[in-house]
DNA sequence: AGGTATACAACTCTAATACAAGTGAGAACC
DNA sequence: GGTTCTCACTTGTATTAGAGTTGTATACCT
C-alpha cells in the first residue's frame, strides 16, 4: 500500500493533544504503547513524535518518554471548537433530521470528484435547541453506502459510518443570499445572507470518498481558522477569486 | 494524424490536481500505476509528469514519489493559497487604494485586542483589473505606526511595514448582507451577500499586534481550507455559534 | 521522433531486532 | 533517616532486510 503511516500517526496524536485528550505536562503513551495500538513498528511512531517535536507540540527526555511541550511557551494556535463541543459547553442539544435519502446518478461536478456516477446522496438539516443552523447534504459512492440505513444517518455522524481510515479534507467557503427552500428550511427570510460551503473529504489512499455541500444562515454562524503562519499578504488568507 | 499522448496525459493530471481529485500536498499514484490506468508505458507517463514539474504544478523526489507542488513535508494546520498567487497566475494586476488614514482612538473590541486606546487606523480597497474585491481596516497601536505615511500603506503590503516578527494569526469568516457604504465601494446592490472576517494577528512574542476587518463580495470570492486531518463531525471545522 | 519494453541503480519507508544510555521507584543496606 | 543498589521501563541509535518508488540508460518498434 502506498501510504506513508507516520504523517497519519502523527495526525492522530496531533488532534488528540490538541482536543485536550493528553494534557500539557502529561506523559503521553510510550512508543512502544502507540506502536502497539497503532499496529505500526516503533521507528514509525518515532518519526510521527519527532515530527510533532519539531513543531514544538511535544518533546521528550531519554528514560523518561515523551510530554506534550507547551508549559513554557503557549501554543497560540489550533484548537477550533467544532459545533459539538461548542453544543455541549453551552448545554444545546443537537438533532438531526433526514430530509432525503437516495441512491442516484450524481451532479457532474461531483461524479468527478468521487470518479463514479452512482451515488448515495444524503439531505438533512441540523438543529440546535429545535433551531435549524445548517442544512447538509452529502454524497459518497453508491457501493460505500449500501449498508447504511435511513437510521444509520440520522443516528451518527457520517464518518463514523464509513469503515475508511479518513485522511483530510479541503473545503470552500463562501457566502450567497438563501434560496425560498433554503430560506424554508433555516426559517429565515429569502435572499437573507447565508455561508454556503463545499468540501471533499479523502482517505488516508488519496481517494475523495465524501462531497458535502452546507449552507448555514449567517447571523447564526461563522467560522474560525487558526493560521499558524502569516503570510505576506493582509488579505485573508485561502480567499479566492471566482468567476 | 498523429497525436502525442503524453500531453493528453499531462492535461488530464492537471485538470485532477486543480479540481482537487489530488489533494495538495497528497502523493499522486505512482509512475506504475498511472502507466496501467492509461495503458502507455511509465516511460510516457514520466515524459507528462515532467511537463507538470516545469509548470510547477508538481514535483518528486526519488524514491518516494510525485506529489502536488505547493506545500513540502510540514505543512502545519491550514495550508491556504494567497490571493497574490492567484491573481500571479491569472495575469489580473492587484491594486490598493487608501480611502482613510487616521490616529484616533479605537473602538473598544479593537482595544481590548491590541491593550492600547490610541491606534492607527487605515481603511483601503483592494482591486483586482480595477475591479474591486476587498474593502480592508486595519488597525495597529499608534506607536507602531508613527514612521508610516500613506504612501507606505499604499504601496506595501501591511506586514512588511512593523518591524516585529509574526507568528501567526486567527480569523473568523461570517457572512452579511452588504451596507450601502460597502456597496457602492465594491459596485454591488445593497443588501447584496458579502463575506466578512476578522482576524487577529500575534507576534512571536504572544502580543497582538493587529486587528483587521475585511470585506469580500460574495460573487466574486470564496475561501479554500484545507485539513490535514478530519474532525469527528461532518460540521466543517472551525464553525461557531454565535449570538 | 514518439512510443514501448526492459533492466538496473539509488532512494524512501517500514519492519524487526539489538543494544546503549537515561529515569524512576522500590528494595536493601548502613 | 539517608544512601546505594537493582530492576523494569523508557528513549536514543544503529543495523539489517524487503517492498515500493523514482532516476536513468539501452535497445527496439512504428
Amino acid at each position: 500500500m502506498r501510504t506513508i503511516r507516520y504523517h497519519h500517526i502523527a495526525q492522530e496524536v496531533k488532534s488528540r493533544i490538541l482536543s485536550g485528550a493528553y494534557a500539557t505536562g502529561r506523559l503521553l503513551p510510550s512508543e512502544s504503547e502507540l506502536s502497539a495500538e497503532f499496529s505500526v513498528s516503533r521507528v514509525t511512531v518515532r518519526k510521527a513524535l519527532e515530527i510533532l517535536r519539531d513543531e514544538g507540540l511535544a518533546d521528550s527526555r531519554q528514560g523518561f518518554g515523551w510530554f506534550v511541550a507547551g508549559d513554557t511557551v503557549r501554543q497560540p494556535l489550533a484548537r477550533l471548537a467544532t459545533i459539538e463541543e461548542q453544543m455541549r459547553d453551552s448545554g444545546a442539544t443537537p438533532e438531526r433530521r433526514v430530509l432525503e435519502f437516495a441512491f442516484e446518478k450524481a451532479p457532474k461536478d461531483v461524479a468527478t470528484a468521487l470518479a463514479t456516477t452512482q451515488v448515495l446522496r444524503v439531505k438533512r438539516v441540523n438543529l440546535a435547541d429545535g433551531e435549524p443552523f445548517a442544512i447538509v447534504t452529502v454524497w459518497c459512492a453508491a457501493e460505500r453506502g449500501q449498508h447504511l440505513s435511513m437510521a444509520d444517518v440520522e443516528r451518527s455522524p457520517f464518518y463514523e459510518l464509513l469503515d475508511v481510515p479518513l485522511a483530510g479534507a479541503t473545503q470552500t467557503i463562501g457566502a450567497d443570499a438563501a434560496t425560498a427552500d433554503e430560506a424554508a428550511l433555516l426559517k429565515i427570510p429569502v435572499g437573507s445572507p447565508v455561508l454556503k460551503c463545499q468540501r471533499t473529504t479523502t482517505s488516508v489512499d488519496g481517494v475523495t470518498v465524501l462531497v458535502s455541500r452546507h449552507v448555514f444562515p449567517a447571523h447564526r454562524t461563522e467560522f474560525v481558522v487558526d493560521l499558524p503562519f502569516v503570510d505576506q499578504s493582509i488579505a485573508p488568507s485561502g480567499l479566492r477569486l471566482v468567476e
